[in-house]
DNA sequence: TATTGTTATACTCTATAACTATA
DNA sequence: TATAGTTATAGAGTATAACAATA
């Protein structure tokens, strides 16, 4: 009972390491990534599934080429991630009429309620793993994080 | 010659999963992970030989597993990590006279010279990747994720 | 000829379990 | 019996190349 409330956190990294801020980084994105692994596995999903869920509800139908290239999953990892959602009735590989090669994945209504359910747990998972930090906090590491990304094509 | 001056940065994640603090740290300790892992390729090295190279420079000599514990890298792949280590001439595997199962791990003279010259490198590549933070910013986003650590043992 | 999706394959990284030598 | 290091093996995750259907 002495550990209940206690969050997991990540160990601190040996004191060389420690000064280097991408170890620290690496360290800190690992620990988030185990977070929301866990977040998801309710649903049976990976972090990479839920991103192609997400991307879906957002942008409509699309191809599985063009949901790999917005996310960076190449297109024979793709097959699998598209397999498993498949598999467990979330999204429908319906062939496009206009070109034959091409899907156009939708999403099910059971799809639709699933990003809405995990998108809930991933919000919480986050804000558990950010608990140290205050609001603004949070705020302004995504902000510094995000101003590191290439200016949008 | 038109990129010369053009650093490589992450593209942007799409648009529902942008706005997720824990992707978006994913993807940044992904693209800081690979400029280190550039950095460390002259000397045949990865981040993990880094780290252990480190370790060892600021710790005196050490087992194998009083490394991997600070490190957190299991034994069975420690014992890879230093068997590439050994090879590079970089450290040397010497029995502790007191208990025969242990290593004092030592760095070699090459190897002493090797952690300041990667130290330089990977200091390089952290600034190049953090480029578009000025200093201040940086040393902000260093504070904000160390506090995510838990409280040292 | 080029492209989407598929399959098979390989390579890296990591984790597990069994083994040895020492304690 | 317990521990440090070793070895073999297996499981993810990811990348590459060849193939079929379609353009």
């Amino acid at each position: 009972m002495e550990n209940l409330e206690r969050i997991e956190r990540p160990t601190p990294l040996p004191e060389p390491v420690a000064r280097h801020t991408g170890f620290v980084l690496y360290k800190v994105a690992q620990f988030l990534q185990e977070a929301l692994d866990r977040a998801l596995e309710p649903w049976g999903l990976k972090t990479r599934h839920y991103t192609v869920l997400a991307v879906l509800a957002n942008r409509g139908p699309l191809s599985q080429q063009a949901i790999g290239q917005k996310a960076r999953i190449d297109r024979a990892t793709m097959v699998k991630v598209v397999d498993d959602l498949e598999r467990l009735g979330l999204v429908e590989r319906r062939r496009n009429a206009a070109d034959r090669r091409l899907y156009d994945l939708t999403l099910t209504d059971a799809g639709g309620e699933t990003v809405a359910a995990t998108e809930a747990a991933v919000l919480r998972a986050e804000a558990d793993a950010l608990s140290p930090l205050s609001e603004e906090q949070r705020a302004r590491l995504h902000e510094l994080l995000a101003s590191l990304f290439a200016p949008g094509p």
